[in-house]
DNA sequence: AGGAAATATTTGTCAGGACATTCTGACCTC
DNA sequence: GAGGTCAGAATGTCCTGACAAATATTTCCT
């Protein structure tokens, strides 16, 4: 049970003592070294073997609890997950997620210019109706297919954004460069027909189904830095969405 | 700046200390008397003023935190955040939703019983193919018009479930009912055109477009407590979904 | 052998203190 | 006036210590 896993202490690291145990569970739980349902040692007992105190383990405890890693039972003790949890948690881009299932992102930029912005997408963002905001059309592929329709709304001056960029990047790339950081995404997907526009530019029939997500995405600061209205081709992609409740 | 919020606490009280202060602060900003933007009092002031240790106040902070309503910057303070945050990161059931939307669900029972269940089904649920398992198909409806069609996996002797029951409650109310702490979901979200017994079902056309859903639910021990596989009417219904990165 | 009570184990909560790190703003210098 | 430096203020990290509460295990009695 009580598996004797090592873990490495850098105390002149800057990275915090209780984040260098968490990612080195972490790591341990991904290897395979500690098993679905195997029981950690108990807090006191791991803060004497790290020299570390008691506070420190149970934060290190605490992040990967979480993140869904880890189960605690008071009496009991501390358990990893059984069931596999995907992690995909974060806030992710379709960019980001095409990437990594290998599919080969590619994108044609349709439209790049600041624009008035209308009543609704003025409350969003926190504008005026008549002020301006940066308009972002893109139409995105994946392995050649045509997969995407997006369209976006920026603040004016949140960075620079070029059509060459947008290119061969994703647009959250692109902005955590600039050094925004985004911290909370309000989504609401729905799914409706496609209209002549959309089929052509899809390469699908009039009316074919259409997963649409409309999505507000907000800073550490609470300021909506992005509000996007996507349309995706239903045949070809579906979302995926992990929550976790504390 | 430093609103003096009045916050009383209930040392008898079984609740803890750090959750009684985040409940309070939360409510204030609920109401309206910490504006957005406005900053908290410093901690040790804070954990001065209530005669708390600086401990117990940033466990309540960070709670907040966690849940996306304050900001937190070294150096600078603590704020309230700036955006209104929708708060439906919690994990709920469409019954919950339209409940608390006013639109007064009604649900008819289409099938509860054991089933054999195939190997997709076994695989989430952790059984082997062949295993049986209640299944529960559902038709959904909110204001008198048929809305969904859910269709469900759960492993026996979970909870006890009649039709009856599931006539006038959601499941997932009776899931926790029963003692289920369900903790994690993951949800595939997809779009495809009505078939025609769909479409019979649900009012509509066929080939009309359809949202459909793909959950399965973990309990707090990361085991599968739920399966399922629902189709929404598009045309009168949307998912919204709230993203928290940490 | 079975059931109830006592005990042990483990996490949850809370206190109080020390030092490090980061951000802001004022002041000074060039 | 622009830029750099320094002090103050706030949160971040880490420590020690103690008791409470929930669960599991053992022991004891019938």
């Amino acid at each position: 049970m009580t598996a004797n896993l090592a873990i490495d202490l850098d105390r002149s690291s800057p990275v915090p003592l209780y984040f260098q145990v968490a990612e080195q569970i972490a790591e341990a739980i991904r290897r395979g070294d500690l098993a679905p349902g195997s029981r950690l040692d108990n807090e006191i007992l791991l803060a004497d073997r790290l020299g570390l105190s008691r506070p420190t383990i149970r934060q290190a405890i605490q992040y990967l609890v979480d993140k869904g890693l880890l189960v605690r039972k008071r009496g009991v003790g501390t358990q990893v997950v059984h069931g596999q949890v995907k992690r995909s948690v974060e806030l992710t881009s379709l960019y980001d997620d095409l990437r990594r299932a290998g599919q080969e992102p590619a994108t044609k930029v349709l439209a790049l210019e600041p624009r008035p912005v209308d009543e609704q997408v003025a409350q969003v963002l926190g504008l005026s109706p008549g002020d301006e905001a940066l308009y972002l059309e893109r139409l995105r592929f994946a392995s050649g297919e045509p997969l995407a329709l997006l369209h976006n709304w920026l603040p004016l001056a949140l960075a620079p954004l070029t059509a060459e960029g947008l290119q061969g990047r994703g647009l959250y790339e692109l902005l955590r460069a600039a050094g925004v950081r985004m911290r909370v995404a309000n989504q609401r997907i729905g799914a409706r027909a496609a209209s002549a526009t959309e089929a052509k530019l899809l390469d699908e029939r009039r009316g074919a189904p259409l997963l649409t997500m409309i999505r507000t995405t907000y800073d550490d600061q609470g300021r909506a830095v992005e509000h996007g209205s996507h349309v995706y081709r239903a045949s070809h992609y579906s979302l995926e969405v992990t929550l976790i409740e504390r």
